[in-house]
DNA sequence: GATGAATGAGCTTTCATTCAT
DNA sequence: GATGAATGAAAGCTCATTCAT
């Protein structure tokens, strides 16, 4: 058995879990459950409970990055890139609902535990979009008064906002990739040049 | 001591302490002492304490619909409505910034609880935008290929996560003002005919 | 509005809320709703919880016991005096059934209260029973061997816990005098010279 | 340690536990602190309060229930084997003398957990008397007029109310043996032929 | 005397974490 | 490394009792 097969499966398991039930309401012993390990062996992998959401955090939005990192740098056009950014993001929405629940939801706790975390591997996203942004300022595609660092929060609020009511929806009247091209497009017309 | 005046009191204090250590991690005898009741007088205006976090919902949210209706009846430009509904939103924010966190972190709680309860004070709210986006339409100002239903969660998205950064953060590079009229102009321009 | 009548009207609702709900599940609350009084006018007729379930027992066996006894005073046999005891205590399941459930359940509770308390008007009902044996003893009607001390007991408890059945079950194949009599019968024999 | 060994500590310290304060005032710390185990260690073998109480009056009844049957079985004679019922129930009192208690008080209670519970193990006990009345009758040892669903609980309510005293009473006039003679005899004498 | 809002001690139950096996 | 029984602190909620009106 590879070192990490256990971590991985207990960080599968929280996931599950977590989205199911939240981070308050899920109990070590519905993760070690659904993870087939015993709730002792939790301990040998994480400090605590806290910890599992952390790396979970970490580790999961690390994939993400990557994956969009590598699909942006293939193309040059930032209002390209900017859609890809919000195709990118709704798809895991919907390939990866549980995850995506528990990053919308935890992502927003402001309890003692999260107030000291800072977490880095989400500024690292949003960031990707205030860098296209800059860029195609520096290219004259976009205005120059447009603030990127506030930019990329309100177009990340947009899609996240969107993608959370898709997720708790039980029938929806357009498709997700419909809601990220219609939600980039009125972004670009508006910071375009 | 008016009738209403514990029922106040404690939602006030809850307000505190659920901004300041999250709904889970809040004591009832936190509150308590907050609002400077007894443990037990609290069960005699809430059921219990997840009635304290809806009730709140409903109220407040209630205050502020009232609030920003008023404000944008008085007012026959979209556009400028549009701008109203962000600026009211934002200094919302900052004038309330307890209420605005306990609203923001709370609201996309999802355990069983928040699962049960249709938060239709906070959908009323949102709707105010697609109301304003449905009349732009009509009159010609905005695109009809627009989605009143998405481009209004994208809008409260944008100011919705912009917002939250600036509770966050302690120190900020422009006014929440600024902030306001910068959004609402990108997605003006966004949906402008 | 005569002194007495709160306490009264609290007396009987106590013996209805006991019933329903036993001494412990009772709330106060619920006693005062039944009685139509405030919670806090309870306090001013009776000390605590406890002292209701006392001077109910108290005030209604001892009006039990005075109407045995002015029956029983009338018949000369002891034999006739028996079934008249058993008949009057059977009636007064029937008659009484809410009171009679109260008694029976709680006279046997051995809390830290009820140890405490020596209820002579109980010994006083049942000290009739064996008055009545050692009458027939010095008449030769029955066994001097008998223990009346033994024997009260015996009698009472023959009643009681086929009463006790009686109030629970549902539907029942004898009248509860017939059931009294057979007792009695049986019991007579049992003692007969 | 034996699988059950924490569970038999456990009932073993209720028995005492229920019978010192009865069954509401006792409280769970009690139990575990008698048991010599953790509060929580309870609910690793119980569901609540209740379910221990109940768990308690079936396999303690149980074994009661055993024993009796094997010594009636061992004798002919109804007669004989009503004194065997009645001797071995009251040495029971007098050997277990905190179960008894607990079985005799909380048995009759009459709260909404106890309505819904329906005694079959204590019935089943009872029930031994009405089988050996039945025997004796189709016997012609005792008479046909005698309902035995009726003559078994006067018999055992007689044994249980003097049982009851005994308990409670710090000084004796006769040994609950006598007691346990006596009754049978009167009973028998009564239902003889 | 009567009220009922307010009190706060007290108790059951949960569950993250530990540690002997 | 893995287990899961055991721990015990912690907190929501109840309700007998009080007391200002």
């Amino acid at each position: 058995m590879r070192v990490s097969d256990k971590h991985h499966k207990i960080i599968q398991a929280a996931v599950k879990v977590f989205a199911r039930k939240g981070f308050y309401s899920a109990r070590i012993s519905d993760i070690a459950q659904e993870a087939r390990v015993a709730d002792g062996t939790i301990y040998l992998y994480f400090n605590n409970k806290y910890d599992i959401l952390i790396t979970l955090f970490e580790e999961e939005i690390g994939k993400i990055i990557l994956q969009v990192k590598q699909q942006i740098d293939e193309e040059d056009d930032p209002r390209k890139q900017l859609e890809i950014f919000a195709l990118n993001h709704m798809r895991l929405i919907q390939d990866k609902r549980e995850l995506s629940e528990v990053l919308q939801m935890e992502l927003r706790q402001s309890n003692k535990f999260m107030r000291e975390y800072r977490n880095t591997k989400f500024i690292e996203y949003v960031d990707i979009i205030s860098k296209i942004i800059h860029e195609g300022q520096d290219n004259g595609i976009f205005r120059k008064e447009v603030l990127p660092g506030l930019a990329k929060r309100a177009f990340f609020g947009a899609l996240d906002e969107t993608s959370r009511l898709w997720v708790l929806s039980p029938s929806h009247q357009y498709t997700i990739e419909d809601a990220a091209r219609q939600i980039s497009d009125i972004f670009m017309r508006g910071i375009n040049q």
